[in-house]
DNA sequence: CGCCCTAATTGCGCCAGCGCAAAGACGACC
DNA sequence: GGTCGTCTTTGCGCTGGCGCAATTAGGGCG
C-alpha cells in the first residue's frame, strides 16, 4: 500500500521524521520540504522490502516495524547483516549510480516506511549538506558495529558470539517484562545462528544450557534474558563465579 | 615530519588529490580551498599514525605508501580490518563530536599523507555538499566490502577465504611481473591470518600446499599469483579439474 | 479436543582446523 | 662468511562445533 506526498503533511509526521537519524537536526521548512518528496509504504510481516541484486531505486526510512537484512550466499546459506527498527535508515546507497542493493530487505512485523527515490534524496542531499553528514554518520556508525561483529567473529568461539547477539538484539529490539528483557523472534534458533555464524544445533544447545543455569528463559520463537550480568562476562570470556 | 599548509599550493597536488575518492570532482577553487587547511606527514614503515581508542583529530588522505588498520582484541590478538593504498582517505569519522579511532593506522611501507583537522574537514563538508557526498560513497564502498568479508567469514571454509584474500591483495596492492602478481608484505603469514580470522599455521599449510599445486610462489614475506584462474575457483569452492 | 505444521531439542560420529613445539630457511649486518 | 633474529614450515594430538537423523514440544485452527 502507498500514500502520497501531500498526504503526509501532518504535525505528526514531522515529529516523527525530526527524530529519526537522517534528519535529526534539520529545521521545520527542510522536514517539510523533505516529506514533500516522500512515498509511505506498509509492509507486512515476512514479505520483502527488495532484494539483494536489485537496482537500488529508493532510500527509506523506517517509522514501525522491524527489519531483516541479509545476504544469500551461492549455496543458498542466509548471513544476516543487521536488524533495523523504528528510527532507523536504509538503503542510503541508492543515491548513487547504478547501486545495486546489497542486500534483501524483508519485515520481520509489520512495517510502516517512508520512502524516497534516488533522484529525490539525492537532490535533497546536494541542497541539504545537513541530511548528506547524518547519512554519513549513520553509515559510519553502522560501519563501526559490523567492524566490531567482524572482530568476533574472527576472535571469540561461539558462546561468546551468541551471547553478544543476544545483548545486542534485546537491547535494541528487547521489550521490559517483570521477569527480564524479552525478546520475541521469528524462527529465533536459526536467525540467531545466521547472525553469528554458526548453526541451529549450537545455538539450541547453548540456549539450553544457558536456561538450566538459568539466564535465560528460552521458548518458542523467543528468548527472556533473566541475567544480563552474567550473560556479558560470558561474551567477554570472563571467567564464571 | 609536517610540512605546512602554503607549500602544498602546488599545480602537482592539485592534480593528486583531484583523483582521491574524496575530493573527486571538485572544481580548481575548491581543491585550492581544501589544500590551504592540510597538513601534509611523512611516516616511515612500521610507524603508527593513529591508535584505537585515542580521540579522533584528523581525516587523512594517502598520496604514497600502503597503510595496515587493524583492531586489538582484550586478549592481545589482533584483527586486520582493511589495507589502504594511495588515493584512499582514512578515518573519516573524526568530523563526527567526540569521536574515536575505532582501530589503529599502521604504515607498512613509507607513507606520505595530507591530514585535515577534525574542524577543518567539518567545515569543508559544510561548506562543499560533494565532499560530504564523497565521503558518503567511500564509506558506503568500504562498509559493502566489510559486508562481503563478514559473510565470508560466517560461510566459507578456511581455504577459501585465505583465496579471496589473496586474490584481493593482490589486486589492489600487488605489482605485474613477468610470471605472475606479486604481493609484498611484511609477517605475510601472520597478516593473512590476521585478514581471514585464521593462525598463520593453516595459511602457511595453505599456501605450501598451493605451492605444490604451482599455483602461487611463496617466499619469505611475500607471495607471487601465478594462477589467479585457479584460486578464483577454490575462492568459490568450484569443483578443480 | 485432537490434528498438523513448524520450531526446538538431543544423541552421536566425525573432521577441519587449532596450537604447541621443534626444526628449517632466509636475509641482514657486522 | 658466520652469527643472529625473524619468518616459515611441519609433525602431532586434540577438540569445538558441525550436521544428520530422530524425537519432542508448541500453538493455531477446524
Amino acid at each position: 500500500m502507498i500514500t502520497n506526498g501531500q498526504a503526509l503533511q501532518t504535525p505528526a509526521h514531522l515529529q516523527i521524521i525530526a527524530n529519526t537519524s537522517l534528519f535529526k537536526g534539520l529545521p521545520l521548512d527542510m522536514l517539510t520540504a523533505v516529506l514533500n518528496q516522500a512515498q509511505q509504504y506498509n509492509f507486512s510481516s515476512q514479505n520483502f522490502i527488495f532484494h539483494q541484486y536489485d537496482k537500488a531505486k529508493a532510500s527509506y526510512v523506517i517509522l514501525k516495524g522491524q527489519v531483516c537484512l541479509f545476504q544469500t550466499t551461492p549455496t543458498g546459506k542466509q548471513v544476516i547483516i543487521n536488524m533495523l527498527g523504528a528510527g532507523d535508515d536504509m538503503a542510503i546507497l541508492s543515491v548513487f549510480e547504478k547501486a545495486i542493493y546489497p542486500l534483501t530487505a524483508e519485515a520481520v512485523t509489520d512495517c510502516l516506511l517512508l520512502g524516497w527515490s534516488s533522484q529525490a534524496m539525492q537532490q535533497l542531499m546536494e541542497q541539504y549538506p545537513r541530511i548528506a553528514l547524518n547519512a554519513l554518520k549513520s553509515v559510519t556508525g553502522r560501519f563501526l558495529e559490523l567492524q566490531n561483529r567482524y572482530r568476533e567473529l574472527a576472535t571469540e568461539r561461539v558462546e561468546q558470539r551468541i551471547a553478544h547477539a543476544l545483548l545486542r538484539l534485546s537491547q535494541k529490539h528487547g521489550q521490559a517484562t517483570p521477569g527480564g528483557v524479552l525478546l520475541k523472534l521469528p524462527n529465533s534458533r536459526q536467525m540467531i545462528a545466521e547472525m553469528t555464524g554458526t548453526t541451529l544445533y549450537t545455538v539450541s544447545r547453548t540456549c539450553r544450557h544457558w536456561e538450566e543455569l538459568g539466564l535465560i528463559q528460552s521458548g518458542r520463537e523467543q528468548v527472556t534474558i533473566l541475567n544480563p550480568v552474567s550473560l556479558s562476562s560470558i561474551a567477554q570470556e570472563l571467567p564464571q563465579i
